[in-house]
DNA sequence: TTTAGCACTCAATCAATATGAATGCTAAAA
DNA sequence: TTTTAGCATTCATATTGATTGAGTGCTAAA
């Protein structure tokens, strides 16, 4: 389908200023991009996309900048969709080794797709409601101290170590913590606080001391709860030019990505992908793509990429869509064949 | 000891320095501290300290601002050394709760250096080779694959999730894990690859796909190996002055900041407080103060302070001393009594 | 040894001016 | 009706020169 005139010439404005940085006049289009027009019919389309809220100027004369709605148009009915083969072929050697766990597989995805954008690439975990614990394990060290280790069903790892009571029966320990593992196993990490109560009792019985241990679990349930997301690429932000020179802007974006609460907030949405740009005070100047991914067993995770409303929508929103297609496309399979594994079995 | 004029004038320069963050004339000098002496007086002492390369000139006509050798003078002579009553309070605060782990204190302790000089605060955990392991477990998790946790002696635990070869024989691997607990345990961690050697023939009876859990193991071999440390306090670096408005500092620490390897070489010294002001091309205008900590268990970790050069010495330098040193007070008193109870026990 | 005094330096600030990249608008050409 | 040439206009940016003031170094007198 071809473009109108005046979304061409949107198009153009759009991906120059991504490449330069700079505001970009009627001038500096024609002759970076040969448009069979004169300027001045340029700039009477300028003028139409600033009153259609696309584009902005910074001062009376200067050349235009899109806005945040100008981005938003750009993405949804402009952008070119091409994926870069370098990442499919690196995407390929991680989905091609055998025996990788979810997460780690997850994890080396975001790394690519934070190389090949230069961009910050968030990893939010699966939400603890989704997350069933799987063990509990008390491992006493030596100098009087133990370590519990909480497993969840997806592979995450909890752990808390704290003094043990004075001549504590190990077991008596081990003993109550079999009974403990059966009964809150399977149970959502989210309900694991209010389970304590089930657990007071079960601890009192065979250990004299069973606060210290009882708050070990408590911290360690909190901890649980709490966003797990994972950060990468943050230091290719700093090069950006946009932030190179103001330190009050880096300074906030970095706040951002130090704040789990916050970065959940923006990262969160119920559509599959979901594009902020420039929306709300603290993510000013900062666009987030956040795309839904299915995980085995039922459960979701996000994968975000964070940078400044001036990125390359085009490559980022590509790549963003293209690995979390493969990752989705990779895991059914597996599920598939895990499915088909077990019927094979029964029938024996 | 009464100081000399000269040196009480370096010491109230520095002084005013680390306050202000601009160069100080001799009027400054004379107005802020009423000193007996007119400007001239001043201006002599100011140039003799200037040519003993304590103290340097941004320009001709500039105020003096200490140089890196002025700092460390005045490190070494000068400072004060007064400790915050608020970080006697905190410390006490933490280390009159119960039955908390080491780890768990020297992070409290850590967070409240970074919160009180308003710097950050780095903790190197102890030395891979001070380090030994504790137990490895590995639990099955539901869809084809299990989770390997491994804890050292110091409750510090590593895991590694991993896809479960086919149909394999839970009991087995069980048996197979006993095992190899039996034979490894004790290993310091920065021994564990070499003894992948005397793993693999284990895993080989036991299990028939077993290069996957052997491939799982090294991972997080090598993971255990790589340096822990821990960062607080990143963002009150954001807010000195110095790098508020000039950006590529400001990624020059961060990149510093997020470089375990770096960050791990200039912490590291034999002395037990080891400070570096400005030394490196890496650390230009940064100063880095790192204490020895004496743990439990003849382990030995570091704890540092990372700023400008123009930080407030005094505050750092005291509060690092005297948190280091109640905390080895506390660890001593610590082991004293574990000992004590031993043997008492050993009695009956 | 200290200080008063003075010439000198130089960053910082400000106003005046020039430059040029961009605009909007109008009237003529297509 | 659409496009374009042309022109006045706007305004950030750069340049210049003058002014200010904080600071120095040096010298001669106290």
């Amino acid at each position: 389908m071809e473009l109108t005139r005046r979304d061409q010439i949107l198009k153009y404005i759009v991906e120059h200023f991504i490449k330069t940085a700079a505001p970009v006049g009627s001038r500096t289009l024609i002759d970076n991009y040969q448009l069979p027009f004169s300027s001045a019919t340029i700039r009477n389309e300028m003028l139409a996309l600033e009153q259609a809220a696309l584009l902005e100027k910074t001062h009376t004369s200067s050349g235009r900048v899109p806005s945040s709605k100008g981005y938003q148009y750009y993405v949804d009915h402009l952008r070119n969709k091409s994926v870069d083969e370098r990442i499919k072929q690196q995407l390929q050697v991680i989905l091609s080794q055998k025996a990788q766990s979810v997460t780690d597989i997850i994890q080396k995805s975001s790394e690519i797709l934070a190389n090949m954008t230069k961009l910050a690439s968030v990893v939010l975990g699966p939400n603890a409601n989704q997350e069933k614990l799987m063990s509990i394990q008390v491992t006493p060290l030596e100098n009087n101290s133990a370590t519990a280790v909480f497993i969840t069903d997806s592979g995450y790892v909890e752990n808390k170590t704290f003094v043990l009571p004075k001549n504590i029966d190990k077991e008596a320990l081990a003993d109550c913590m079999s009974l403990i593992n059966r009964r809150i196993k399977g149970t959502p990490v989210s309900e694991l606080s209010s389970k304590m109560d089930a657990i007071k009792p079960i601890l009192e019985d065979y250990i004299t001391e069973h606060d210290v241990v009882y708050q070990a679990f408590t911290q360690a349930f909190i901890n649980f709860a709490s966003e797990r997301l994972k950060l990468y690429g943050k230091d290719s932000l700093f090069n950006q030019p946009e932030f190179a020179h103001d330190g009050d802007k880096l300074r906030k974006i970095l706040t951002l990505l130090e704040s789990p609460k916050l970065l959940k907030g923006f990262t969160q949405g119920k559509e599959s992908m979901a594009i902020k740009i420039g929306e709300s005070e603290q993510t000013e100047d900062l666009s987030i793509l956040s795309s839904k991914l299915k995980m085995p067993g039922d459960k979701e995770s996000r994968i975000a990429l964070v940078g400044p409303t001036r990125m390359d929508y085009d490559r980022a929103l590509s790549a963003l869509e293209y690995v979390t297609q493969m990752l989705e496309q990779y895991f059914e399979k597996l599920t598939d064949k895990d499915k088909k594994e077990l019927t094979q079995h029964e029938k024996k």
